[in-house]
DNA sequence: GATGAATGAGGGTTCATTCAT
DNA sequence: AATGAATGAACCCTCATTCAT
């Protein structure tokens, strides 16, 4: 009856108690920001003391960029299934729902902030949120339009620029209403109108019909 | 032996008091952030005391509310000068290159990533900044499409739709680059570009050709 | 009876809490030493709390080197009274006396305890108390004997040499027994027996009887 | 199943772990002194854990001792050679030599501070290193010295006194400067030139010539 | 016997705030 | 009205020590 047991290996029982940290660090930087959070919360919340906490991260800050790291690694997650036999218009209105469903969910806006809020103390966080998150979004939009150009369905003389303005049209003025919390995320039918809407200038832009294709100096 | 010399009204005194704390505040905050400033250090650069700061401010949260609040008082000053009887695409241009010229300063960035980042704390400077900053252009903005529909000079079938879809263009991804501290302000050229690169997208889809004017439901 | 009361010169009764704070500081440090002492403890013992002490010193660190300083300040006090009309034997032997009684107060060995301690740590101290202390003594040692050389009375080669040798002597191995706390401070009758016993060792070697005086290569 | 293998006798392998401890320990203490020495990084260079430490030392304290005495058995090793055959002089300087070249090695000097600096709190400490140290060079050069004396090669009217003379005139300046960390050590040419002068000024004082042999009170 | 995760008391330090002057 | 010394709670972090595995 003695080595029968599954002995969870020791680095299991590590990572779980890591995740467990991250689980509720998470929870208290979304709750307070990073500067108003207190490692004493974190651990009375985690039910372990002060010590436990600096074997696992050597500090504060890196507990906290741990947590962010994480959180912008679920940022960019399926955003991109962009077919490119489907009509341009109907797939960015899919990509840009998506992308909208992420970018105001909860934490998606708080975690904004909370980079917002620290921006002018660690670019590297800031690096690294821009690098999982906006950076992947642009990437992955304009390869498709450069894809779509190619197949003549569109014509934008640069997709970088393209990418980045339908980006915009889409966060358009509602994310700038969540990231200071003065209103309740959209609903599905208002980010679909939006999208919608953002669609429809793009559309009227660099819609392929063989005219507007010319570059500003 | 008292009433000789030029008394200046104690009410002037104090309020002159108070506009120099608020001053030196403002640096320090911008400088620093909310959590990072210290009331010692503004006191210290006052070249006043500490106590003094506190008959003037209850609390830290207060003094830092009227630094915003001040703040979001010159936000959309001069934004408007927007002559109905010039090209609309003209008008648009000029707008959007002030209105980045505003929003792209450094005071404006330190701003926002202030507010954001005390945005779960005091929805109250949120509205504030929100009715000081954003509500004046896009209701500025508003009103001169209205009056541009209006002269058939333009075809938006909603004018609020319009104005926010303009600005968020004008913002673009150059915003959130700055607001980030990813990268430095963009050129005056850079930000003429990025603005006719709106303004073409914009007129695109309202200009006044006399079709596109659909609403959408 | 309102301004009539003498009012402690703010700046009297800053210095006042100042000293009052050293004054805790060094029975605290003499007795925990540096490392071992908390400013808790001195905040304790003063009686004030622990942000009163760094209102007047900016670390600890700078606390204890004030200590130090100050302590360092009363090391050579009234150590150099050697006339040049006496015998030199009669006058090294007092200076002995006295710098023997200096070297083996207790706050003197303590002092020495405590340097040494954190010498690997802080240059600048063990320099200050070089500086206060042996250099101070072994200076005005080697300008007495330099006079005597030049009046005939003593035939030294190398007074810095003679001057360190002299001391060196004086000190023997008493400082070392009370620097390791091995033993009480050696009576006035003992240490008048260890200085007579220096002198004449010196005078064996340096005595002006024209013999001896070659310099070694 | 078991007693194949050549079992090491448990005791012996504990040794040897003990040693192993003893010797990071050593090399951390040295480095950084009792108190700034930790647990976790004498566990870290030894690559072992923290409970292993504390299997086989029950405490910090009990560690660092186990440590000083260690070190302190070697301190007079191989100190004394003195031939009875050679002039004083000589051996003397010899002996001069050998002692300044130990008293200054680095670790020596370390050890010195180290016991310096917890003299105030373990006067068993400095006893054992007195012991092992000091007491064992004073006696060696005492029983020398009255051989030298029973020979008539020497006029000491006082061994025990004239052997620590010897040790503080060649400990002279340099033993406070090293100890102080004020400089490095000397050269050997240096080392040697210091010893001369002491043996000189001791020769001086005891040189068998027949005369200086009173003793003082 | 060896491990190393967990502990928790205590370290130095900061800072918003108060209050006697 | 202005001061600035005093406060004390809270901060992040360290470390000797323990104990279940």
């Amino acid at each position: 009856m003695s080595t029968r047991k599954p002995i969870p290996s020791p680095t299991a029982r590590q990572d779980q108690r890591r995740e467990a940290i991250l689980a509720v660090a998470r929870e208290v930087f979304n709750a307070e920001g990073f500067a108003a959070a207190s490692m004493s919360a974190i651990a009375a919340r985690l039910g372990g003391s002060k010590g436990t906490l600096y074997n696992y991260f050597p500090s504060k800050e890196s507990l906290f960029e741990a947590c962010i790291r994480h959180q912008c690694a679920r940022f960019a997650d399926g955003l991109f299934d962009m077919p490119d036999d489907r009509p341009v218009a109907e797939v960015l209105a899919r990509f840009g729902r998506r992308f909208l469903d992420h970018l105001f969910s909860e934490w998606a806006v708080r975690l904004f902030q909370i980079i917002v809020a620290e921006a002018h103390r660690s670019p590297e966080l800031t690096r690294m949120f821009y690098d999982a998150g906006p950076a992947v979004g642009l990437r992955g939009l304009q390869a498709y339009l450069q894809r779509a150009v190619a197949a003549d369905r569109l014509a934008a003389p640069d997709c970088a620029v393209a990418a980045a303005q339908f980006m915009a049209l889409c966060r358009g003025h509602s994310h700038l209403v969540m990231v200071l919390n003065l209103g309740d995320r959209p609903s599905d039918a208002a980010i679909a109108l939006d999208v919608a809407r953002a669609v429809e200038m793009f559309m009227a832009r660099y819609g392929a019909a063989g005219h507007n294709q010319r570059e500003l100096a």
